[in-house]
DNA sequence: TATGAATGAGCGTTCATTCAT
DNA sequence: TATGAATGAACGCTCATTCAT
């Protein structure tokens, strides 16, 4: 109610990243018209233009203000590395299968807009060798027979991935029990 | 030279549709114009309406007449079952990775359009069920131990589609072995 | 600094009438906005609204409160007219001259805005009127030799003020003797 | 009536140039809207753009495909020199005014756009260059007597020129007998 | 069959103006 | 007095589509 002009600035720069977000990821980028943000936003399309200098650049704040790289980092030192190797995978990648479900929306600008294929990239990457990095350490201490990391990581990544995208989720603990059979 | 009236439509109109996959696929459905696309045919934009109803007419007659889902279909068809199954999986999934990269301006028209994200999922899960049922098969005749089917469809399909996809080609007889490490 | 409300609105109002001349003469009535005028003045725009009831209000007051059309009739008083026709012309026109450099920004206002074209034709006849009521003068007292005064006072008239405006000063001695050789 | 493709377009873009002089002389470049040009050539604003490729490249090509500069030069070309200098010089300033008044609109133009600053400064500097090298001749031949001729070349376009532009026609005869009163 | 001139709707964007604070 | 968030109307321009030739 009483906010501050600079709260208010802040609060309504939000609600226009919020209704961009949601619109983009429905109509694609490109289908999306800023008339389309606006009225998702409730409010004139000249008023998006006092927060940001263009329709791109609502993207490219998109990607760069609500993008999830670096909780994706985090994920990792979370984990309980004490406990057996099957158990962290399967946390670290429910914990990336749900930071991909939060961001459902994120995802879809990823995939429709031409100049969101770099950010998508480094995501994938950074996933996989998040989880080939976990993979050597296990079998550096033996706890995992040595294998190729490489491919693992992109398979669990991958499997994770699409079917998170496709809405088909599915039991990440029986995913890893599929590739890690003996050390379950 | 010498072609009737109806093969010189016929000829235009996959000359057409070819040149509007090229520049679907380089620009996204939204991002390009009538006018790219007559332009790559070599064509004025007038005469695009005369083979096909409009922009929307195009992308879905590329989806329905360009669509690999009847090829897929026939690649379960193409395998020698006397064999083991890893090698028959191996060169299922090889088959299936070579269709995608064949078709990979198509894959991008799906990625982009919103009227493709049908035959997209249509075409997965086509995908998996082919690969589950083979599996299921195999754990008939005792090749294979007892497993969740489903699941390894799913991871095996998304491994080698999003791969494909990110340009980062895979060894499919690895990721195979990976699976069914006892099999090989 | 303890400027009364009245002085201190009365400042501002000035501020304000300097900043949009500034920018008026340098982008064009047309081609300068609101925003413009008001960061030249380094106010914001809504302000300007409580001084002038829109843009074109501002211009109409540059023109009628900024015009020198007084100033220009004060002119011919000032002049000593117990000297010599000649002498007396060319001090005439380099006062004009003056007026004209002093008031280059407003002249170009005059230039670009359609609504100034008025104002410029009045300024055009009254300096001609002006320089053709002396000349006649002169005439009458026998120190000039009878001849077209208002082809005359329109000669020298334009040519001060079409030199002033293109930025090509000329020495108006030489133009008065030009005209006037004997009664140099 | 059976006018032939290109003869169409031929005639489409001139009718298109005469609306742009129209328009822009009437309200100014920045004043007059795309669209204020279409409804004066009884088109859609749309179809201006198959002919010109923006609103600037019309003021451009009004500017250099409307230009007069070449006719300004031939028409020194045009006068009999075996005539007296006043007559030769009276015929040359009427030409001048008679282009003038022929291209009033374009003037409008040239005063009211800032690009079309650069081609008036150089059709001022021509017709005055033009007038100064005749001047020069008869002065050379003895036919006129020394004087400054870059300041009557000056005043005498300068007063056409005003005079012209202000609607304000004068008797150019009487001008050069102003300025040449001995030699007439 | 094929062209390309022409349209009309809508695009991203700007801007004069208003008004709650 | 002064701000700046917000609006609404228009702007320059694009584009899918139509149609006379």
């Amino acid at each position: 109610m009483a906010r501050t002009r600079s709260e208010q600035a802040a609060w309504r720069r939000e609600q226009l990243l919020d209704a961009a977000l949601r619109v983009f990821a429905d109509k694609g980028v490109d289908g999306a018209t800023v008339k389309d943000v606006a009225q998702a936003a409730e409010v004139t399309p000249g008023l998006l233009y006092r927060y940001f200098d263009s329709k791109e650049a609502m993207v490219e704040t998109l990607l760069s203000e609500r993008g999830f790289l670096p909780r994706l980092r985090e994920l990792r030192a979370e984990q309980d590395d004490s406990r057996p190797a099957p158990e962290v995978l399967t946390e670290l990648l429910e914990a990336f299968d749900r930071l991909l479900a939060d961001n459902a929306e994120l995802m879809a600008v990823f995939f429709s807009s031409a100049q969101a294929r770099g950010p998508l990239a480094t995501l994938v990457s950074e996933g996989q060798r998040l989880i080939g990095d976990f993979l050597l350490e296990r079998i550096d201490t033996g706890e995992l027979r040595p294998h190729d990391t490489v491919m693992a990581a992109r398979t669990l990544f991958a499997t994770v991935a699409v079917n998170r995208r496709l809405g088909t989720p599915i039991d990440i603990a029986a995913l890893v029990g599929l590739l890690f059979p003996e050390e379950g």
